[in-house]
RNA sequence: CGCGGGGUAGAGCAAUGGCAGCUCGCAAGGCUCAUAACCUUGAGGUUGGCGGUUCGAGUCCGCCCCCCGCAA
């Protein structure tokens, strides 16, 4: 059976990478996003997508938009189902059409839960106690297509970050699909409609909203780090220094909490003072791992040994 | 040539053009019931590279290399 993948992004590597194993699909093409330029020096970079794609000789399509390329439906001709993770674009009604097996998608949540752009973030940063992916047959609105499959990912008492649960999901939704494909190319399954009632929606991230708020508690910091913790990093300032944090432990201490983002530690631990939290007594941030501006990251023990006097200070 | 910060001991950082230092780590010794604690001593540097100015350059000038933040 010949296929077509739409992709971009790291998360959908993993899946590409099984289709192919699985050998009883030919991967016909794969489109992704035009080489983008990206850096400092703004060179032009290929998305991991066509990375893996050219080493493993497969045919690439990069069109600037889906709308206008009519060339590219003619390509897929051949292609009787379409598979999509990550593409990075909203696709036109008249791809949906095209496969006659449909249009699936691998989206990183439990659907309805987290349809858009940042449902990985999402579950992290509202502490969930599961997460998983969904596989759905795509239809014009967006993650709204009926359900083909789902699999769950248990979150209790473990402290993921971003790019350990993307690797989860990513093994996960790669997995599932397929395992999955053969029952739904033969007919097997019957795709459930989503519940519209219990639909949420995922905004895309802005750099502007992760600046780190202090009076909020040290779990929901601690979250907040983790969900942002590849990209673009949450981060607050230290006189007037940018400082990027990427990695705290909550945990409490046998004095009160001082005024929120004050540094109550400075050596060996560095330690701050959070806001107070009803549901418990974690209410200081020991930072393991951070960035100062025109620095890398390092290590806070690190860190300190060049930076004196941090005691007492305020984060902001 | 998008804007900006930086490169100094193994690591992180100081040093008005005038003997290159601090914290950590490392080594040896001491103290201690004991320790990642404390005390003593020590090793470790072509100050990213090349050239220039100067009696004298980590510091000023020019070029090159590398790292980082912003923006994408």
């Amino acid at each position: 059976m010949k296929l077509a993948f739409f992709g971009t992004s790291d998360f959908a590597v993993p899946i590409l990478q099984k289709l192919l194993e699985a050998a009883s699909y030919e991967i016909g093409a794969v489109v992704t996003q035009p080489d983008r330029p990206a850096g400092r020096s703004k060179k032009m970079v290929s998305s991991p997508v066509k990375k893996w794609a050219v080493e493993k000789k497969v045919p690439v399509f990069q069109p600037e938009s889906l709308l206008d390329d009519d060339d590219l439906l003619e390509k897929l001709a051949g292609c009787e189902l379409f598979v999509l993770a990550s593409y990075g674009e909203i696709i036109p009604k008249k791809y949906l059409q095209i496969p006659r097996f449909g249009f699936l998608n691998v989206h990183p949540s439990l659907l309805p839960k987290y349809r858009g752009a940042s449902p990985i973030q999402a579950a992290i940063l509202n502490g969930d106690f599961e997460t998983g992916v969904t596989i759905i047959r795509m239809d014009e609105l967006l993650d709204h297509g009926a359900i083909v499959a789902k699999a769950a990912v248990n979150l209790t008492g473990k402290r993921f970050g971003y790019r350990q649960l993307h690797d989860e999901l990513a093994k996960l939704g790669a997995q599932l699909l397929v395992k999955v494909l053969p029952e739904y190319l033969d007919g097997q399954i019957k795709p459930v409609p989503q519940e519209e009632a219990q639909a949420t929606f995922t905004q895309k991230i802005s750099k502007k909203n992760v600046r780190i708020d202090w009076r909020d508690s040290a779990e929901a910091i601690d979250r907040m780090i983790r969900a942002f913790e590849t990209w673009p990093v949450a981060w607050t300032t230290l006189e007037g220094q940018l400082l990027k944090i990427y990695e705290v432990v909550p945990l409490s201490l046998a004095q009160d909490p001082k005024q929120p983002g004050q540094i109550v530690e400075a050596g060996p631990r560095l330690i701050v003072s959070c806001g107070q939290n009803s549901g418990t007594k974690l209410t200081f941030l020991q930072i393991k791992s951070l960035q100062a501006q025109g620095a890398r990251r390092l290590p806070s023990e690190e860190f300190l040994n060049g930076h004196r006097n941090l005691e007492a200070k305020i984060l902001g």
